[in-house]
RNA sequence: GGGCCGCUAGCUCAACUGGCAGAGCAAAGCACUCUUAAUGCUUAGGUUCCGAGUUCGAUUCUCGGGCGGCUCACCA
């Protein structure tokens, strides 16, 4: 109770003492703050001055009194609308009301709209209902709420005051409804699969573990879909997407957080080059449909997602810009000396495929910029991913990166159970050597037995898409409430 | 975990080389009938993150701790 101001708790009184409740259970709005915007152009339109009346709720954000009239702002879901209280035209109540009134309350209005000198669509309120009084001060009004931890932390307060962050979500929203829509109208079914798995999952990320108690069983957060969609794949859904929350227990930054969203979508009988299509076709269609352009701003520069985006060999694409051909170092030795000759400072422990992985994360990733797909990668990087016909070290996998960061990876799927259950193995054997569990998903191997059909597989970052998307730098940006560090 | 930066009024930020801790917004009061970052005058609001040290004197310097941001590492 000591937090709150001692100023607010008596005007609370003082409104209860008035006989009026400061927490009413309902309130009937006619209008939006933009509804009632148009119905005052249209009323314009045949020749009126003013609109019949109407009623608005919102929360008060400014409230600028001159003697006696007042012009107050409030703030609802659509928008700002103003409101014009001239004491003459006030009610008593309302009157007295005002007096008791912050910046940051919830309070409805009813009047005609019309527009004042200045041409500022406005209500001429009659009268005004205290809808919920608010007991904290709101942010600087001008500069808003910068700090960036309590931006996260009272996400509502960011929400409230910085209308960029408003767009940012609700852009978000529709982006996502948009990607929805577009898997259904191509023939996609949207299912759900356990986010509590049995196993550590298909994926190198470590798991979050959890436990059931009266199962008496360690149960591990997902880390993957894949294992499960493929399933309902072997099941007969020949074409299937899941947007789901992924959690991996790994480190935070600008293009991690713990928990994000991914959408991974199956469909049989396809391969790696139709998932390429599909998903320049459905990212570029998105933008057109939510943001009406193909080009999206990236810090000082552009990005166009027009279909078609850039094809680039994984191989050609680190050879052109490390410098290095990987294929010509083709043990981890080897190829951690070329490294460290090119003065990078690279961990003796690392295997050949997080050494090829490092010389694309530090020389090729941050290049690029424009939508691309990097494709044919090693097969060691690549568990799940089918070999490209007569090759042994190449599998058909594609990544997808814009911004510089990737936002999808995708590849022709694995269906060979014997092939699959020897990955599994040298997966295993992988994890183990650091220090991770490495277990065998036999429930999948067993429905793989029984006949996968030829399929193309996609894992799109939805976090990183819309990062892209609505121009933002960090994850943290697009997640409403991201992980934070602990406070006390 | 490493590096860098930060923590001052509810919010956004100042305070020179160590010398009485300040402004704007928000709040309270007064004035004002067309403002929209309203305006003018007045008032209140502080454990300068915490603890130690140096000093006549610490928001400032040193050490330790806490919290956070960014970044590197980790991370398909």
């Amino acid at each position: 109770m000591e937090r709150i101001p001692e100023q607010r708790l008596q005007k609370l009184a003082n409104i209860r003492a008035m006989g009026i409740d400061p927490y009413p259970h309902r309130y009937k709005r006619t209008h939006t703050a933009q509804q009632a915007v148009e119905l005052l152009a249209q009323a314009e339109q045949s020749g009126k001055t003013e609109t019949e009346e109407v009623t608005v709720a919102g929360r008060m954000m400014a409230n600028r009194t001159m003697g006696k009239i007042s012009f107050l702002d409030i703030q609802d879901g659509s928008g700002k609308i103003q409101l014009f209280i001239s004491k003459n035209e006030l009610d008593e109540q309302s009157m007295a009301l005002l007096k008791e009134l912050d910046i940051g309350d919830i309070i409805g209005a009813r009047g005609v709209v019309f527009r004042t000198r200045s041409k500022e669509p406005t209500i001429r309120a009659k009268t005004l209902t205290m809808l919920s009084k608010s007991l904290q001060p709101l942010p600087e009004k001008w500069h808003g709420l910068s700090d960036v931890e309590l931006r996260y932390r009272q996400r509502y307060l960011d929400l409230i005051s910085n209308e960029n962050v408003r767009k940012t979500f609700r852009l978000r929203s529709q982006i996502v409804s948009a990607i929805r829509r577009y898997m259904d109208g191509h023939g996609f079914l949207e299912v759900e699969t356990p986010i509590l798995h049995q196993e550590g999952g298909g994926a190198a990320a470590k798991p979050f573990k959890t436990h059931h108690n009266t199962l008496d069983r360690d149960l591990f957060l997902r880390i993957e879909t894949e294992l499960h969609l493929k399933r309902l794949i072997i099941g007969g859904f020949d074409k299937v997407y899941e947007i789901g929350r992924i959690f991996r227990n790994e480190g935070i930054s600008f293009k991690h957080n713990p928990e994000f969203t991914s959408m991974e979508t199956y469909e049989a009988y396809a391969d790696y080059n139709s998932v390429m299509e599909m998903v320049e076709q459905m990212v570029s269609s998105v933008a057109m449909e939510i943001l009406g352009t193909t080009v999206v701003q990236h810090d000082d520069t552009t990005i166009d997602l027009k279909a078609p985006w850039q094809r680039l060999s994984f191989r050609d694409a680190i050879t052109q810009y490390s410098g290095i051909d990987f294929v010509q170092y083709p043990n981890a030795d080897m190829l951690r000396a070329k490294m460290r000759e090119k003065g990078m400072n690279v961990d003796p422990k690392s295997n050949w495929a997080r050494l090829v992985d490092d010389l694309l994360s530090t020389f090729v990733e941050p290049k690029l910029i424009q939508p691309t797909f990097l494709i044919d990668y090693p097969i060691s990087l690549s568990p799940l991913a089918k070999k490209k016909p007569g090759q042994e070290r190449v599998v058909e996998r594609f990544e997808a990166f814009a911004g510089g960061i990737e936002i999808a990876n995708a590849f022709t799927e694995l269906n060979d159970p014997l092939d699959q259950r020897e990955r599994f193995i040298q997966q295993a054997k992988d994890k183990m050597a650091d220090g991770e569990e490495g277990t065998i998903d036999e429930d999948f191997l067993l429905a793989m037995e029984h006949g996968m059909p030829p399929t193309g597989g996609l894992g799109i970052g939805i976090d990183r898409l819309i990062m892209i998307l609505t121009n933002n730098q960090s994850i943290r940006e697009v997640i409403l409430f991201p992980t934070l560090k602990n406070k006390e």
